[in-house]
DNA sequence: CGAATCCATTGACGTTCGTCAATGGGTCTG
DNA sequence: CAGACCCATTGACGAACGTCAATGGATTCG
């Protein structure tokens, strides 16, 4: 490993090369997927070839359903998901306009 | 959009196919990730090519340094980073032994 | 040795997060 | 219509987070 030559009292700002905006959209995104709850709810949207029901998510995680509503409320406003109401279920898909940046990172897990 | 036909008070829990273990530790990652300023940190330290010294940081951004400090703590505990001391500096790097998953996130980022 | 520099840790504070209980609006069925 | 079911919202609470000020250890320079 090679280290720098440095001066005491010189420091060397690195270059950032994000765009402070697009720092803070996948932020955002890392913030939705970074709770284990959600991010097996996105997983399982990745992988479904159907949209799926609520009630399906709260019968399968040890939570209440006001707290499986308000994650998906996240996932919503993080623009990694989409809600079709039927009658009185509500289903839920990844989002079809999904940014190329969410794209990338639900592709990369596992 | 196909919705799958459902009949009331029949849900069918969808099969989660990673592994609880595997989901916390991912989860770990974006955790460490989903701040904006670690975020940054952690693009600079991927795309550097020699290690980077704290004080660096500490120019860069418009915190204090013990904040840094707290940053690159966190991003050491969830064994994204790695720092070696040389004098009075410490230099931070990408961990050589990053996990795959770690690595496949961090490449699908920016 | 004494002063200056670099950095980690600690303690504190306000904010955000994850969760639940309670409530309410919609929708279907009898 | 009345009851059952599905789901979102609200309010509340403890835990975790991001930040800073203060402190202290380590190292280098004069």
């Amino acid at each position: 490993m090679v280290l720098p030559e440095r001066e005491r009292g010189v420091c060397c700002p690195p270059t950032l090369k994000a765009r402070p905006q697009k720092v803070e959209q996948t932020s955002e995104i890392l913030k939705a997927l970074a709770d284990p709850t959600r991010l097996q709810i996105a997983l399982c949207l990745r992988d479904a070839k159907e949209p799926v029901c609520i009630c399906d998510f709260t019968a399968t995680f040890d939570i209440s359903q006001p707290t499986v509503s308000h994650h998906m409320a996240k996932l919503r406003e993080a623009g990694l998901v989409d809600v079709t109401k039927r009658g009185i279920w509500s289903f839920y898909r990844l989002a079809p306009d999904l940014s190329p940046a969410a794209r990338r990172i639900l592709d990369a897990i596992g």
